[in-house]
DNA sequence: TTAGGGTTAG
């Protein structure tokens, strides 16, 4: 009784003083810790059970399972699945349900998909179980593979089959799904029903990149809970737009009966990562330790993403040995902060360390690795951390990890074994792999393997203008302008919608957002006159402008202006007119910095005598006294 | 006095 009201200790007292304890009360005492998410606890009181003789059951079993994923338990999960086997509860169709789910939540897809095989009769739950299993591996197409399994074995699908669907159909991007999906749960009546049908489309919306549908789901909704609210900030950090997250969880503060949980620091520290804004992310950091969420696995691993991408490595690292460090989640975390900054042989030493401790890797642990040996010029540990992965770990690579290996071999200059590598591969090369080969081509120049891979790239993705303008970048390094000439009329007839770039900087408590060519920032006159200086004194030291990196086709003295009004260099002076002289500034830029500000960006970091970090989408670029960290990459 | 599936990190 005390349990159902959630007095989970004082049943723990009634219990303790129980002379005679059945199969009842500790299944009793077990669910009640279970329900009341007191993972350890629950799986500590199982281990006495056992300890004292008392033979466990169905309902045993399956409210104890649930607990091994969110402890990544594997092994407790596989001691209790023999358990089932040799004393025939496998029949259970709760048993097996729960049995999928916690190999699917541990990511033993291979062992659900067996569980599932072998039952003889399966319910909704086993379908729903199946299917977002799938779904939660990233495996879209088997996910909806299933469904039709699921509907041809006439399983009418329920609000839950709804959710899983609405995240493969997120992963599978296409808008008209989610506009018919949305579209079916309004006809059902569902989002009136159940929060979670709502939650779901929000987040459907916001991964789609329309976060105008997420904003309008929301606002619709009669009632939101904490999750609502946590899934638009998410949506909104995901898409880049870090102020309007922030502002959505100042509002989220002051609205009655919500209070922000562990699941809202999850989701608005990325956004601050992700824009580079170390002073809000500290911020939170704070709040973190004032609630006492700062050692949560989750948290305090969001925590380490924000300091490394923040340029903040030691502190990541002090974070790092505080934090549990059982599962992989954290370690990834570290592995890939290490690796965008270039530090690939300390990642290398952190996955050795991982090992020792006896930690499981996972696909995420090898995205990390492989392309810190990528970005530090580590080949052949590459290349052997892709043959482990496969044969000691049993992990079949993913597109991203076949990116990683095509970036690893072609930015070394390996460019043909590159392209071998991507004929070998068992799986159809997605447009991340002719990416990968394309941006390699453009370091070393490569005219005939960059066109082979545009061609590619155009067919999959015609529309993606970055395809181009690494084309042409290619052309213009070997001097064949009529090349370049051809590209940029290929791009003009196609009607090519550019993808806008913007940097930004964060600077007193505030994002600021630069788009090329921004006119309208209020100190807009003040960064112009900032460049019109450097631009000159740049000159002088013998900075000599690259107009390749100019796609459009205008006179001279525009080229110069269109590459002095580049959204980093915009942001860039803004940093430099807005703190003390030798701050550092640190840049986020959504595309590839380009290779004009690039150069630029080093004699600036001379003038000024400062520091300047940009994060780019490809990586860290760490200029100091005219240099960079990246080496001569473009 | 007892059991199952859904949102958010890397």
């Amino acid at each position: 009784m005390y349990a159902r009201f959630g007095f989970v200790s004082d049943a723990r007292r009634v219990f303790n003083e129980m002379p005679v304890r059945d199969l009842g009360s500790w299944n009793a005492m077990i669910s009640s810790y279970c329900q009341s998410g007191r993972a350890a606890e629950a799986l500590s009181l199982f281990e006495d059970m056992r300890r004292n003789g008392v033979r466990m059951d169905c309902v045993t079993v399956s409210s104890v399972l649930p607990v091994c994923a969110p402890l990544n338990d594997l092994s407790m999960g596989k001691l209790i699945h023999v358990y089932v086997i040799k004393n025939g509860l496998d029949f259970d169709i709760f048993v097996s349900n729960a049995l999928i789910n916690t190999y699917a939540k541990i990511g033993c897809i291979e062992d659900a998909q067996r569980v599932f095989d072998g039952m003889e009769t399966r319910d909704l739950v086993s379908w729903n179980s199946i299917v977002s299993a799938y779904e939660q591996a990233g495996e879209p197409s088997t996910a909806l593979y299933l469904f039709g399994e699921m509907r041809k074995n006439s399983f009418q699908p329920d609000k839950l089959t709804f959710v899983s669907l609405a995240s493969v159909a997120a992963q599978c991007g296409s808008f008209q799904n989610g506009r018919g999906m949305h579209g079916s749960a309004t006809r059902r009546g569902w989002i009136l029903e159940d929060i979670f049908v709502g939650n779901a489309l929000i987040d459907l919306y916001a991964k789609l990149g329309r976060i105008d549908y997420a904003q309008k789901m929301f606002d619709t909704m009669a009632v939101k809970d904490v999750i609502s609210w946590n899934t638009l900030i998410t949506g909104y950090a995901q898409n880049g737009l870090a102020n309007e997250a922030i502002e959505l969880y100042h509002s989220m503060d002051k609205c009655e009966g919500i209070t922000a949980d562990q699941g809202t620091l999850v989701s608005i520290l990325p956004g601050f990562s992700h824009v580079g804004a170390l002073v809000q992310g500290k911020r939170i950091h704070g709040r973190s330790i004032r609630i006492g969420l700062h050692l949560d696995v989750f948290v305090g691993t969001c925590l380490i993403d924000m300091y490394a991408k923040c340029g903040r490595l030691d502190d990541a690292m002090l974070l790092f040995g505080e934090v549990p460090r059982r599962s992989s989640v954290p370690w990834n975390a570290i592995i890939s902060g290490h690796g965008i900054h270039g530090h690939g042989a300390k990642s290398l030493f952190l996955f050795a360390e991982m090992q020792e401790e006896g930690v499981k890797p996972d696909h995420v642990t090898f995205v990390s690795l492989l392309s810190a040996c990528s970005h530090a010029g580590l080949v052949d540990q590459g290349q052997r951390c892709f043959q482990r992965m496969q044969r000691e770990y049993g992990i079949v690579p993913t597109t991203k990890h076949y990116a990683c290996m095509v970036d690893l071999l072609g930015r070394a200059g390996q460019l043909d074994t590159a392209y071998d590598f991507i004929k070998s591969m068992p799986i159809r090369p997605d447009a991340s792999i002719w990416g990968a080969l394309l941006g390699a081509c453009r370091i070393h120049g490569n005219v005939e393997l960059g066109t082979l891979a545009s061609d590619q790239l155009f067919e999959i993705d015609s529309e993606n203008v970055g395809y181009y303008v690494l084309l042409s970048n290619i052309y213009a390094k070997v001097g064949r302008w009529e090349g370049v000439d051809k590209v940029r009329s290929l791009a003009r007839d196609r009607g090519l919608r550019k993808t806008p770039g913007w940097s930004s900087i964060a600077v007193n408590n505030r994002v600021d957002v630069f788009f090329t060519g921004n006119q309208s920032h209020p100190r807009c006159k003040d960064i112009y006159k900032e460049l019109g200086i450097l631009l000159a004194q740049m000159k002088n030291l013998g900075y000599v402008p690259d107009y390749s990196f100019v796609l459009q086709d205008v006179e001279e003295d525009e080229k110069e202006h269109i590459l002095t009004s580049h959204s980093e260099r915009l942001a860039i002076a803004f940093g430099i007119i807005s703190t003390p002289p030798k701050t550092p500034i640190h840049i986020f830029k959504n595309l590839r910095v380009c290779g004009d500000c690039h150069n630029a960006t080093k004699f600036i970091s001379m003038i000024t005598e400062r520091e300047i970090i940009v994060r780019d989408s490809n990586r860290f670029h760490h200029f100091k006294d005219g240099n960079c960290s990246c080496g001569d990459y473009w």
